[in-house]
DNA sequence: TAGAGGATTGAT
DNA sequence: TCAATCCTCTAC
């Protein structure tokens, strides 16, 4: 197993990059304790569309994690209850990110039982609100180097290009138009994808 | 500084 | 279908 290279993330189509984490691992080593699991669905955000926090280049307190270069994690509190877990892409100045919507647990699953406060190993990271919970990722990963001792990414699955689904993106009807990008990707069948 | 609303989830 | 829950952004 190989942590992914800065290089992968700096790279300029965030959906390319959206596609390629599909089957890619991602991992928390938080007190010891170590869980993770396959990436099975993301979606691509990128400043040019209105879906993105960062639309326009507009620059906050609280997407400022996404004008960083690639390689970072942006994590923001979602709904007042749920934190989402986004990877920075692209250039330093250019705000891309990859939402991580769903994985296949794959270590730690008795980590992530107990975080859920759950008797029951199904569905525990099936939603973007659910495998930062069942990983233990909260706000104070936000701006996090993807490649520390607590948070990183490395090779996973390989995933062929003829079992990837591209659709709509979740939750953005205020998008206008650019609601319908088919940005969201996921591999075909996976038990553990989002409803 | 007040008010509206959100890249969700689980219970009803 | 709806409430939980609180931070963020916008308008005044």
């Amino acid at each position: 197993m190989s942590v992914l290279p800065d290089s992968f993330y700096l790279r300029k189509d965030v959906t390319l990059i959206a596609r390629q984490l599909l089957g890619k691992k991602l991992v928390t080593n938080i007190l010891g304790r170590r869980s993770g699991g396959i990436i099975v669905e993301t979606e691509a955000y990128s400043f040019r569309e209105r879906g993105c926090h960062a639309y326009d280049n507009k620059m906050t307190s609280r997407n400022k994690a996404m004008f960083e270069a690639g390689g970072v994690a942006y994590v923001y509190l979602c709904y007042g209850i749920h934190n989402l877990f986004n990877v920075v892409t692209n250039q330093n100045g250019i705000a891309d990110a990859v939402l991580i919507r769903a994985l296949e647990p794959s270590e730690g699953q008795t980590y992530m039982i107990e975080r859920m406060k759950t008797q029951s190993a199904k569905r525990l990271t099936s939603g973007p609100g659910k495998l930062t919970k069942a990983l233990g990722i909260d706000r104070s990963f936000n701006g996090r180097y993807l490649r520390s001792d607590e948070l990183w990414i490395e090779d996973g699955i390989q995933v062929v290009r003829s079992h990837i689904v591209a659709s709509v993106r979740i939750g953005i009807d205020y998008a206008g138009k650019d609601a319908l990008l088919p940005w969201r990707f996921s591999i075909n069948g996976n038990q553990w994808i989002s409803k």
